[in-house]
DNA sequence: ATCTGGCACTCTGTCCGCGCGAGTGCCAGC
DNA sequence: GCTGGCACTCGCGCGGACAGAGTGCCAGAT
């Protein structure tokens, strides 16, 4: 029916206009701003529908009216096209990202490009270690019953933990552990790991046994399990420009960005099939995000899903822009991850 | 003087009640909770000379005193002693860090901790590469002409870069090249590591030189040069705490954590002594910290100087408290990390 | 010589009342 | 089904009055 159409015209007009001004819009100032063809009455009764509807709502009396979650994401499903980035933007994406010179540089550029692109906060998953696979690993002794064993992945995380022996150990017994070690494991994912250790055990020589053991037990414990996945944030001074968004302060927000698990497990719960997902307001459940929005996607190249970057702002964003930009930047880095 | 003395009690009261009340300090309420003898009158005849001589200052005509940068100097140099932490605090220091699992870990630990027990911000530096040594250099081939270079340190930081080299390379030359640069630089402090390239260009084979060269070119280039050093940012949540004492915006300052240069600056400076060093208001220089104090001390057990850490918040904060938290993680932490 | 009590003065923050403007809802007419 | 008109509501900003806190100064007490 044209009727309904146009009250979405209305709504996605309000959406626009109030994400750029920042005040309640009216029905006078819609009519004039779009050509929607008719007056600001029957604008007025479009948004009294879109009211009752629960997709815009007016903070006092007589203000204009703002989106609702629930508005927003219609704006965000039906109403939105993806804004395609400019030529100036991708370039400046590739220029960024291009001069890293390890992991941790990816990802902090990757999040201090992000945060600039969308002035909003930006975080972004450590490529999760549970997906990857083995290419190295390598045994340091520290003293006589220490050893530090370092992990290298082949998306160039490396992990490092601190083994204590229960017995004494020698050089060569390091050497041998390297090479026992690198035989089994190399190639395999992490995730099949712990199954491997018994193979280890049966595998190595007697005397070498007990060292074995203790090193196969942190193996088990430490890399395997999950959860330990770090989150990398960027662009924090962002919240401040978008303080007035945040009426009661800004301190549940950084303390959910500072706890990491809260956003970790946003990010991390991203589709596969590489959509950009948005979760608007109080569709995050947790109740310091309760008032922002996140938008997040996966990346890492082809099949292989590495973990989640993404941006968390305020509910009332630029959803077309930001959503382009989160999906264009976590193409780049899915590149540039693997081919390192 | 009696009389002198009296005035800088005077100014020590100002700076206690202002600092926990956040409110300008008048002659009466001063005459109220502490007990200095004399009458508000007195008080008001001495705050009048301090306020001359530049220790204090008054928002407004009719308001209290509030002291001046000059004024929490004097506080600091001469009024203050060092608050101890209590039982329960050292406590939880050792059961926050002792849990920690590789170097991250730590200094990921430390910050948390620190901007816990001071309710600010807190910040620490990566021990600093170029007064480490080689504990292990490892070699890993990622590509037929690209190999990762793994440095792992005695202060158990790990570097790594990927190398493009100008030739293909096999398993074997992959293992030599291990082997030799093990020998050339194990124990080497990172800031002789330059001085030693040449030796390892002479000691290579024939058929490695193309290889040494580019590899030892990535050593000196990348890791020999200072500057490249991080920052671990903890507590920003706390910053919405004292917005109040940051009158415009809570951006400059968020923008210098994020920035990481200025702070490390800062930061980096430390007295070798072991002194804590405060800087106040003004006295930071960067624009965006005018308006900000620093408590910074040097962490590194004994002779080795491994870093500098601590806090950064608003001159009205409470410095003998501050000053005795910062000293006493950074002691903890550099006993960590000298027996990891 | 130094401290004290009293007093007049100044300034801020707050509360109140008012008018303005923006925006709405409704209704009659096209 | 759209439009113009109209009465109504309500938040915001402005100005004045007021109370409270704090000061500076002076004369008197110790």
């Amino acid at each position: 029916m044209a009727h309904d159409e146009r009250r979405l015209q209305v709504l996605r007009a309000i959406v626009q206009d109030y994400v750029s001004t920042n005040d309640p819009v009216g029905s006078k100032a819609l009519a004039e701003r779009h050509d929607l063809g008719v007056s600001p009455a029957t604008i007025r009764n479009d948004m009294a529908v879109l009211e009752e509807q629960g997709y815009i709502t007016q903070p006092h009396t007589s203000a204009g009216r703002v989106p609702t979650d629930k508005g927003y994401r219609l704006f965000v499903d039906r109403l939105s096209a993806v804004k395609p980035l400019s030529v100036a933007e991708k370039r400046a994406i590739e220029r960024f990202l291009d001069g890293a010179v390890d992991l941790h540089d990816i990802l902090s550029r990757t999040v201090r490009l992000l945060a600039q692109l969308t002035h909003q906060v930006a975080v972004m998953q450590y490529p999760t270690l549970s997906r990857s696979a083995v290419r190295h690993l390598e045994v340091v002794q520290v003293a006589t019953t220490r050893l530090l064993l370092v992990l290298i992945t082949d998306t160039g995380r490396v992990e490092q933990r601190l083994v204590e022996c229960p017995v004494d150990v020698d050089r060569d017994d390091v050497a041998e552990l390297r090479a026992l070690l690198n035989q089994t494991f190399a190639g395999a994912r992490l995730v099949d790991a712990a199954g491997l250790v018994p193979d280890l055990l049966e595998t190595a020589p007697p005397h070498l046994r007990r060292l074995v053991a203790a090193i196969g037990a942190v193996l088990v414990e430490t890399l395997v399990e999950p959860g330990e996945d770090r989150l990398v944030v960027g662009g924090t001074a962002n919240l401040a420009r978008v303080a007035v968004d945040f009426p009661g302060s800004l301190r549940p927000l950084l303390e959910a960005l500072e706890e990491q698990v809260v956003v970790l497990r946003l990010i991390s719960e991203v589709d596969t099939g590489g959509a950009v997902l948005v979760r608007i307001g109080e569709e995050n459940a947790h109740e310091a995000l309760s008032g922002a929005s996140v938008v997040s996607v996966g990346y890492g190249s082809g099949d292989r899903a590495l973990g989640g970057l993404g941006i968390v702002g305020p509910t009332r964003m630029d959803y077309p822009t930001n959503m382009a930009a989160v999906r264009a930047v976590a193409r780049y880095v899915g590149q540039i991850l693997a081919e390192s």
